[in-house]
DNA sequence: CAGATTATGACTTACGTACGTCAAACCAAA
DNA sequence: TTTGGTTTGACGTACGTAAGTCATAATCTG
C-alpha cells in the first residue's frame, strides 16, 4: 500500500537500520555478503529512496555556475533570463551567473581559473572553442569541480557531457525544410552565418550543405556570408547579395543575425516571389517575421530545457549519480507561424 | 544565505511557530492584521515554503486516474506505457490507469459513474464527445474529483482543463508545411481522418482547410476520407482515390491510421513524383515512414509532457494551488527526418 | 464587568532519511 | 588466548513543515 522505507528494508534483511543505511550511500564497512542480502531485499520490496527525505535530511546545496557570453544575442539574454526567474525553482541548489564577453577565448579562461572549487560544485559553460580555454577547463576538472558545456560544445576537452541540441542535424533539418520548400524553383541558395570559428555555426553549415547537396541537387549553394551576429553587418551584406543574384531561391541563417535578414528582405513585400527563408532561434524578431510572412520557418533550441537539463545533469554528476549518455541532448524543435508556442 | 524557514518567519513576525502555520495553510483563527504582518515578514525575507519537508511531514498521497481509450493506437499505448513506467517517478502521488473501449460514450460513462470519490482525489480522461458523458463527468465533479481531459476534449463541460495540443493550430500547421511542400504543382490534396465524430479529428480539418484554402489557393481538397483509424480501411480507401485522381499532390492523415497511408504508397518506390505526405504522430511505422523517405513530415504531440502536464496540474487542483489558465497547453512538434529524436 | 468568544502561544509528535558516536560482536592471525 | 581489525547494531539528533492539544491572552458582547 505505502512505499517501503529503509525501516521496512532493514526488517525484510534482517539487519539494521545503520547498515542499510551504509548500503545505501555507499559506506565503507560492510561485508558482501551482507550487502547483497540488502540490495535483495531493497529489489523485492520494490525499495526507493524518498529523494525529499534524503534531501531534507543531507543540508548539501549544490551549487552551480553558468557562464554566458555577453551581447545582445536573444538567445543568450533568453537563458540569462531564465536563470534568474527559476533560480529558486531547484531544491537544494543554489545557482549563480557570470557573464563574460562574447568570442573572447582568453577573457572565458580567465574566468574559469578564477572559480573557486570551494565554493562551486559545477559550472555550465558556454564554450568558445580555443586550447586555453580547454586547458582551463582541464584544470577546473582537475580541482574537483564537475564542467559541462552549454549551447556549443567543445568536444575532445574534459568537459563531462554537452548539453544542447545536436547542431549537424540543425543543419539538415533545416535543409530538408528549405529543399522542399524551394523545390521546383531551382537557384542559389543563401547561408548567413555568424562566424565560422564558433563550432555551433561550423556544425549547422555542415549538415545544411550534406542535405542540399545529396537530395536538392538543382539548387546552388553561395559562399556563405558571415555577418558576426551583427544586424547591420547581416543586412548589409545580404543586400548586396540579393541584388547581385536575381534568382535566390532560399536564404538560411544559421546564427543570431535574424533582425539583418528581416530587414535586408522588407523589399520583397508581400508577393509570392520572395526566396524561402529558415532562421534559428526564436526570439520576438523572428516571431513576428513568422506571423507576417517574411519568414517561413525557424529552427529553435528551447531555453527552458537546456536550463534544466543542464541543472539537473550537473546535479547528477555532483552528487554522484550516474548519468544517461545522452542526458543532455535537447529536442530540434521547428516552428511555423501555425505552431508558435 | 540559507534559506528562511518558517522559523525565521515567525521571529520577524514577532508571533508563534503555530500563527504563521495557520497562515501558511489558510487555517481559521487569525486576525486579519496578523495576518497582514506575517505575510508581510514572508515577502521581505523572500520565504519559500520547503516543498520536500511539507509534503514530507503532510503525509497525503494524491490518488490519480487516467482513463484511456482501447485499442491499438500507438499514441494512445504510448501513454500507458508512459504511466506504468513512471508511475513511481511523483512524489506523494499514486496513479492508477483504466482501459475503456473506444469511441464508445455509454461505455465510458458508466467508467465515470463507477469511479470511488473516497479512493479517487483526481480524473484524467481521454473524452469521447458526448451528452452521457457530459453529465457523467458533472456528477464526477459534483462529487468532489478534480477533472482534466486529455489529448481530446470536452469543451462547456465541467472538466477543469484540457491537457493536450491545439489540434485547430496542428491542422493549420500541417496546411503550412504541405502548402509550401506542394507548391509549384497545384493539383488534389487528400485528407484521412479517423472519424469526423471525434473533436480533435474535426479541429484538425478545420485548422487545415481555414490555411490551404486561404494561403494555396491552387490546390484542392478532395472530400475527406474516414478510415476509422484501422489501417487496413485506410489503406484501401486511399488506394482507390489514388487510383481514381492521378494528380494527388499532397496527402495529410490526421488520424491513427499511418500503417495504412504507407502501404497505400508503397507503389510509388522513390522517385520524386510521389505525393507530399504529411501525418501525424511519432510511432515506430511513420519514423521509419520518414527514415526511408515515403513521408515528409510528422506533426506530434509529446506524450511524456502530456502525462507529466496532467499529473501537475491534477497535482495543483487536488492540492487547492493556483493553475495557469494555459498549464495544460502542449507544444506542437514538427519532425522530419533530421530532427528526429 | 462578567462571560463568551476568538486569537495566539507553547509544546509535542510525526514524516523518511542522513549521519555521527559508541559499544558489542565477529573474525583472523599471532 | 590474546590482539587488533572489521562488521554490525543501538541510539540520538537533525532537516523544515504539518497538525494536533491545551492553556492563556486578547477582544468582543450584552
Amino acid at each position: 500500500m505505502t512505499r517501503p522505507t529503509i525501516h521496512d528494508v532493514a526488517r525484510a534483511a534482517g539487519v539494521s537500520l545503520s547498515t542499510v543505511d551504509r548500503v545505501l550511500n555507499d559506506r565503507v564497512g560492510v561485508r558482501h555478503a551482507t550487502q547483497i542480502r540488502v540490495a535483495q531485499a531493497m529489489r523485492e520490496l520494490g525499495f526507493e529512496r524518498n529523494a525529499a527525505a534524503a534531501n531534507l535530511a543531507r543540508r548539501r546545496q549544490d551549487r552551480l555556475l553558468f557562464i554566458l557570453p555577453a551581447g545582445s544575442n536573444s538567445f543568450m539574454r533568453g537563458l540569462e533570463r531564465e536563470l534568474a526567474q527559476r533560480s529558486e525553482a531547484w531544491e537544494f541548489t543554489s545557482i549563480a551567473v557570470q557573464i563574460v564577453p562574447a568570442f573572447d577565448d582568453m577573457a572565458l579562461a580567465r574566468t574559469l581559473q578564477a572559480v573557486d572549487p570551494d565554493a562551486t560544485d559545477g559550472v555550465a559553460v558556454v564554450a568558445t572553442d580555443s586550447p586555453v580555454v580547454r586547458a582551463a577547463l582541464a584544470e577546473l576538472r582537475e580541482r574537483g569541480v564537475a564542467v559541462v558545456t552549454l549551447v556549443s560544445d567543445l568536444p575532445s576537452s574534459r568537459r563531462q557531457h554537452f548539453v544542447g541540441i545536436d547542431n549537424v542535424q540543425a543543419g539538415r533539418t533545416a535543409a530538408s525544410l528549405l529543399g522542399r520548400f524551394c523545390r521546383g524553383r531551382s537557384g542559389k541558395i543563401v547561408i548567413v552565418a555568424g562566424s565560422m570559428l564558433v563550432r555551433d555555426h561550423a556544425e549547422r553549415r555542415l549538415g545544411f550543405e550534406q542535405v542540399l547537396r545529396a537530395e536538392f541537387p538543382d539548387q546552388q549553394i553561395l559562399p556563405p556570408l558571415e555577418g558576426r551576429d551583427d544586424r547591420d553587418i547581416v543586412e548589409a551584406e545580404l543586400d548586396r547579395v540579393l541584388r547581385q543574384q536575381p534568382d535566390v531561391t532560399g536564404i538560411y541563417s544559421l546564427g543570431a543575425g535574424t533582425r539583418g535578414v528581416a530587414r535586408a528582405l522588407a523589399g520583397y513585400g508581400a508577393g509570392g516571389s520572395r526566396p524561402s527563408v529558415v532562421v534559428h532561434d526564436l526570439t520576438p524578431h523572428s516571431r513576428q517575421a513568422l506571423l507576417d510572412g517574411s519568414f517561413d520557418a525557424v529552427i529553435h533550441q528551447d531555453p527552458v530545457r537546456e536550463i534544466s537539463a543542464a541543472v539537473s545533469l550537473l546535479q547528477s554528476l555532483v552528487r554522484g549519480q550516474p548519468v544517461d549518455a545522452d542526458a543532455g541532448r535537447i529536442g530540434i524543435e521547428v516552428f511555423l507561424r501555425d505552431n508558435l508556442p
